[in-house]
RNA sequence: GGGAGCAUAGCUCAGUUGGUUUAGAGCAUCUGCCUUACAAGCAGAGGGUCCGCGGUUCGAACCCGUGUGCUCCCACCA
């Protein structure tokens, strides 16, 4: 079969993704093995693929083919989140692009809507996934909103609220007078404006003196319950527990003090609006001030701001100050620039707002969960993470659950006319226990809770519930296959998702959710910037799979992005990843190249050098097994890019740099049999080790080397052997010769053509008897021995502590070569008398540990061997 | 403001209990090669005040303190 000149990945890749779907490979049921669970953290409907999908999916990919080849049960869980505020916000956008208002369609119309728009567009990043190779199973994929587990989501809710853990609570909520909503934070954008800073004097009750504040929202004068200073600020000490009066409406406040308040801003003193702003009302609750909400939902000023009552609270700045100042209580005006919130939706400048919300306690579930992640139950990579994890779980807060959403769980809460309410799975259930406390009550009075749980609310239960751990409780899949074993997310979601899934799967399923999390970093530009549409710097993924192929993609994905590291994206990489590829295609185009060419003699039959390198087989078989166990290694500690640069290095440089040109035979000379079997039996070795990062092009050249009993995604690999290290010492001995010898051709302009008489001055001659036929055709030298050259025009080069002399017809000149030596003997003498001078300190001979004392002497002598040697060659010369 | 982290070659990063390292890799750069698997390649080379300062130690890129610069998370300043 003729192979293309460069690999071609489109065809290749599609290929053989289906043949492994129609084979079922990533499909799993429970069995006799160990499984091996990932749930993947599912992408928004809304979403599409991008950068940080890409590393997020392929580390899973790697982590599940890897297992997967390992003879484990692998079941890597495919899945959507309906993302209720991303989703509802695309649904109103194509609502409104259509003419439709939200405001003017009921809530089952607009679900209507939102299901639709979920089913044409929710499951587009599932499909790309497969463009990148991911072995998920299919037959699991799972939606937050399936009927199953939205049950499950409105039982968590009931079950959390009967055991007193969910409760209703007041709260500050961004809002938007223009919608008449709550916002949630992620929906407001901050921008920078020019304001005014007034400064406001309030008299002191029962005294003639002042005291001053600054702000730049008057109007909330009106809302002022208190004025607080900071407990040091000298220029206040005499006030503290005095009262103020609040000029125009002459409320009588106190004057407190909070370290919160900063001596060095405005005069250092503050206006406590409860109502009105958010650390106003912390507050507000730490010093049990009264709240006075002087704001109806359209942010018209209500009767309790006693003034300019139902005009709108701009309108009512611009007329207060005036006022104020008629009164004598404006000091000055200063122009300021601060970060004002504005609605995303509607552009309306938001307005902090106290509301009635549902919260979860979260006290109680977290110390469970914080327990397991500091004593190791579940492993965090990088551990660096424990610290942040930690220091939220010690210092969490209640969890507010509820959003004045549609597309979502609705909370399972009715309420009577008289506000009184009942949380149950049904309408009817609600009834009959509202009922008995009321029994005029009718079917009809009841209204259920018009807001919709927050998301995480029901991705928190996404480990189990895939496997149908509350629906089903202790079916055989969700024994099986849980707790699952690894977690691959991003940091920045460590508290939203992980730490409450955590939560979620010790409080259902008494176990943590999983054993290990590892957490990647943010995908960044080469500028170091954040992807992101608005910037137009996150590539097409398609495209790139297109351009590169997937492979080349995941390569370059992984190999620069070690575990919580954010990664600087470069195109280059996936070049290099393209290039690697094409390397691997050359060496197959090689190897098949050799096939026709097979001598029925073995490499043991012969003792010509040139069609016997027998040695290079063996080097490379322990060469192999000793990169095996250090990908093993690295595995086991996640350190998947580290893993990928050593599987890189094996095959580029020491398969195809050193290995293939050792054991490569001359052209049209036969190949030894055993040299072949062993070549293609590396090959496949190689194979299987990269196919997890890289399945397409493995599986082609796995199936090109032979013909195969199996697919290399479900052959089992072995473990690694122990490696021979008299061997592997050796080789690097004849690599290190190698490379200074070609050195030494290259400085002095010696052509590749030239042939060279090379002589070694060795005291053990035993290492190079096996290595001669393989260097002679490697410098490309006609005859190797170890007398001592007599002929003057000779280059000699020190490797260690042998000598090898370059004899060759070409006129030499000496000077550069002189340099290079004298550069390398003041090398040598500097580091020696370095070594020196560690060992004549006694108390380093003392105090240090035998052996790294050992080491130094030899080091030492070592070192002298080396001048004795350059020196020698320079007297030659 | 609270918390976490980072600083090693032009760039991106390794450096795992302080001693095999007067510091390694990849990419980029330079030099020489169209050598019959591969120019998306081959062979070789150059390149570092391990952020500054102080300390601990026989010994520090590594441990401690401090300064500087940068990043992220949370809360956002009347």
């Amino acid at each position: 079969m003729e192979l293309s000149k460069n690999y071609l990945p489109g065809d290749i890749e599609a290929k053989w993704y289906q043949h492994w779907l129609d084979k079922g490979y990533f499909n799993s049921t429970p069995d006799h093995r160990e499984s091996f669970t990932v749930v993947i953290p599912p992408p928004n409907v809304t979403g599409v693929l991008h950068m940080g999908h890409c590393l997020n999916n392929t580390i899973q990919d790697i982590l599940v083919r890897r297992a997967r080849m390992q003879g484990k049960n692998a079941c890597w869980v495919p899945g959507t989140d309906h993302a209720s505020i991303a989703t509802e916000a695309k649904v109103v956008q194509m609502l409104r692009e259509r003419g439709i208002a939200k405001s003017s369609i009921g809530r089952d119309e607009f679900l209507g809507y939102a299901w639709e728009w979920k089913e044409k567009y929710g499951g587009i990043i599932l499909q790309q996934l497969k463009k990148m190779g991911c072995s998920l199973d299919w037959n699991r994929t799972s939606f937050t909103m399936d009927d199953a587990y939205y049950k499950s989501v409105i039982n968590v809710f009931i079950d959390l609220h009967k055991k007193g853990l969910i409760y209703r609570g007041k709260r500050m909520i961004n809002w938007d007078v223009k919608a008449k909503t709550a916002l949630s934070d992620e929906e407001v954008i901050y921008k920078e404006v020019q304001s005014k800073l007034y400064y406001v004097r309030y008299q002191i009750a029962d005294s003639d003196e002042y005291i001053t504040i600054a702000t730049v929202r008057p109007e909330t004068i009106l809302g002022d319950t208190a004025i607080c200073v900071n407990p040091d600020d000298e220029r206040y000490k005499h006030l503290h527990g005095k009262y103020a009066i609040v000029p125009l409406i002459n409320r009588r406040i106190p004057i407190i003090t909070d370290e919160y308040v900063t001596t060095d801003f405005g005069t250092g003193a503050l206006k406590v609006t409860p109502a009105h702003d958010m650390n106003d009302y912390q507050l507000g609750q730490k010093h049990q001030l009264e709240v006075i909400d002087t704001m109806n939902d359209d942010g018209t000023l209500s009767e309790a701001a006693q003034l300019y009552i139902g005009e709108d609270r701009f309108e009512v700045r611009k007329k207060i100050v005036p006022e104020l100042d008629s009164k004598g209580h404006i000091v000055k005006i200063e122009d300021y620039t601060n970060q004002v919130g504005f609605s995303e939706r509607t552009d309306a400048v938001v307005e902090p707002r106290l509301s009635l919300q549902w919260w979860v306690s979260m006290k109680e579930l977290a110390a469970p969960a914080l327990k397991a992640v500091m004593e190791e139950e579940i492993q965090f990579h990088p551990a660096k993470f424990k610290n942040l994890y930690r220091h939220w779980m010690e210092n969490i807060k209640d969890w507010c659950i509820s959003r004045q959403l549609w597309w979502g769980h609705r909370i399972p809460a009715w309420y009577a006319p008289d506000g009184q309410y009942a949380v149950a799975a049904t309408k009817e259930e609600a009834f009959s226990r509202l009922t008995s406390h009321d029994s005029r009550l009718t079917m009809d009075d009841l209204r259920q809770d018009d807001d919709c749980l927050d998301t995480w609310f029901s991705s928190w239960l996404w480990p189990f519930e895939v496997f149908k751990g509350l629906s089903d409780p202790g079916n055989a899949e969700v024994k099986y296959y849980y707790p699952t074993n690894t977690l691959v997310t991003a940091p920045e979601i460590i508290f939203f998702w992980v730490a409450r899934m955590i939560m979620a799967g010790e409080e259902y399923m008494q176990q943590t959710p999983f054993k290990n999390v590892y957490f990647t970093g943010i995908v960044r530009d080469k500028q170091g910037r954040k992807m992101s549409k608005s910037l137009g710097n996150s590539p097409d993924l398609l495209a790139l799979i297109d351009q590169y192929g997937a492979d080349a993609v995941r390569f370059g994905i992984m190999i620069s992005s070690p575990a919580g590291n954010d990664i600087l994206f470069d195109e280059s990489a996936l070049e290099q990843g393209r290039n690697f590829n094409n390397k691997l295609w050359n060496a197959l185009k090689l190897v098949k190249g050799w096939e026709s060419r097979i001598s029925p003699l073995t490499s043991h039959d012969s003792h010509d050098a040139q069609i016997s390198p027998s040695f290079a087989t063996d080097w490379f078989h322990a060469r192999l097994q000793k990169a095996k166990a250090e990908v093993e290694t690295l595995m086991q500690q996640f350190r998947l890019s580290e893993a990928l640069k050593t599987l890189y290095s094996l095959i580029w440089d020491d398969f195809c740099s050193w290995y293939l040109e050792w054991a490569k035979p001359g052209f049209e000379q036969p190949v030894a049999a055993d040299v072949y079997a062993k070549t293609i039996a590396y090959f496949e070795e190689m194979m299987q080790l990269l196919h997890p990062f890289m399945p397409f092009i493995t599986e082609e050249i796995y199936q090109l080397l032979r013909t195969q009993e199996t697919d290399i995604c479900i052959k089992q690999q072995t473990a690694a052997q122990p490696a021979d290290n008299n061997i592997l010492a050796a080789g690097e001995l004849l690599k290190q010769v190698i490379s200074a010898l070609r050195d030494a051709r290259n400085k002095n302009q010696i052509k590749p053509k030239d042939q060279i008489k090379l002589h070694i001055e060795t005291v053990n001659e035993a290492p190079y008897k096996n290595i001669i036929g393989i260097l002679s055709k490697q410098v490309n030298a006609v005859t190797i021995d170890f007398d001592t050259a007599n002929n003057t025009n000779t280059i000699v080069i020190a490797v260690e502590k042998d000598k090898f002399f370059i004899e060759t017809e070409k006129q030499l000149d000496t000077t550069a070569l002189k340099a290079e030596l004298l550069k390398d003997l003041e090398y040598q003498k500097n580091f020696r008398d370095s070594v020196l001078k560690k060992l004549s300190n006694e108390r380093f001979v003392q105090n240090a540990k035998p052996e790294v004392v050992e080491l130094e002497r030899k080091k030492m002598a070592d070192a002298e061997a080396r001048i004795t040697n350059l020196e020698e060659s320079l007297k030659n010369l």
